[in-house]
DNA sequence: CAAAAAAGAATGAACGTTCATTTTTATTTA
DNA sequence: TAAATAAAAATGAACGTTCATTCTTTTTTG
């Protein structure tokens, strides 16, 4: 009963205050004290929901990285035809990653450093199975190039995360028809 | 004459050892008495270097970013047809991501985080441009898709970036064959 | 033997974490 | 139901450590 009973807001506003320094800052620029003040909350308070800060942002980076996943496949069904069911993907991924940016952006941070550690990553891994499963069955009815997955992932999700980068430099401003072109070259990349 | 006299072999050594310690262990677990003690130098002589910790990373950044470029560039000439260049800088940049794996991480850990500073990072993206000319000349010669440089450079040279990684971390072992698949998705991907 | 370069020891500040208390919430008792 | 008590949650201050940087001294070099 113990731990149920602690304010599930502060945890929430530990994430978001995470979230946001790290964002802001980097990781290395995110001291726990800065964290606890962003949330209004005591150092010590943030013991009390993790082990350490390891274990914070381990924790931050699961749980963001299933309400991606989540979001990703939420409308999608296996029984669509494979190139449906890849638009309809990609498109809620675009969709993630542009408009909680946020989110998007720690994932990427945390998928490019050494700031979380192995285990958690390869735990994040394993949510993209669907799009995999997908994958495998375009391979299979001759629609998708039978080149390996981390190719077809390269040249469809990643180019998204480089857009979502540019989108929050203000270097880009990525408009509908921006989502349109990239899905058009996405799509062309991998389709045989 | 004062800086010239100091060793250019202390310097590359703090170059190195900076790389190798912020790829290893993120730029928050690279404390300057290691990168000293891995460049077998005290902590004090990096001072007569680099004017703070954060400028020894930006000049890192610049060093590796340049050198990045030049073997990029090397031997890519404007006189070729666009399809003959884009090739060869691909294939150049592709070389470059996995052999020189170490600087090239470390850019890519640079250019997805708040490591380095603005105006270095700005500096950096300009080392691009002979890239960004060749595409207005397809575009131009209808033999590119005229779209913006970013979703060009979004499905040809960033995906890139993710192969590398995922050779990093063992999870794929890339050969001539990956390489030439990933070739043909980048252009399929962007040509007309 | 100067002047430059490098070293090691020393500095205050900031870090993650823990500690001793206090405040809040829940449970028991009368 | 009101008061008393126990438990849980939260706190600010304090801990030892490590950080980036500077200071003083020694070594190297032309």
């Amino acid at each position: 009963m113990a731990k149920l009973q602690k304010s599930i807001d502060k945890k929430n506003a530990l994430v978001k205050a995470t979230i946001e320094l790290v964002n802001n800052n980097g990781f290395h620029a995110a001291p726990i004290s800065k964290i606890a003040k962003m949330a209004n909350v005591s150092p010590a308070t943030i013991y009390l929901y993790f082990d350490s800060k390891q274990d914070l942002v381990n924790k931050v980076y699961l749980e963001v990285k299933t309400a991606y996943t989540n979001f990703a496949f939420a409308t999608y069904d296996t029984e669509m035809s494979v190139q449906e069911g890849f638009e309809m993907i990609w498109k809620r991924i675009a969709d993630f990653k542009l408009k909680e940016l946020d989110e998007a952006l720690f994932l990427s941070q945390c998928d490019n450093t050494p700031i979380i550690d192995e285990p958690s990553r390869q735990q994040g891994i394993k949510h993209l199975q669907p799009l995999l499963d997908l994958w495998n069955k375009g391979k299979n009815e001759g629609i998708i190039k039978p080149i390996s997955d981390y190719l077809l992932y390269a040249y469809t999700i990643s180019p998204l995360s480089f857009l979502m980068l540019m989108q929050q430099r203000n270097t880009l401003k990525i408009t509908n028809e921006t989502i349109e072109e990239a899905y058009q070259a996405a799509w062309d990349a991998i389709r045989l």
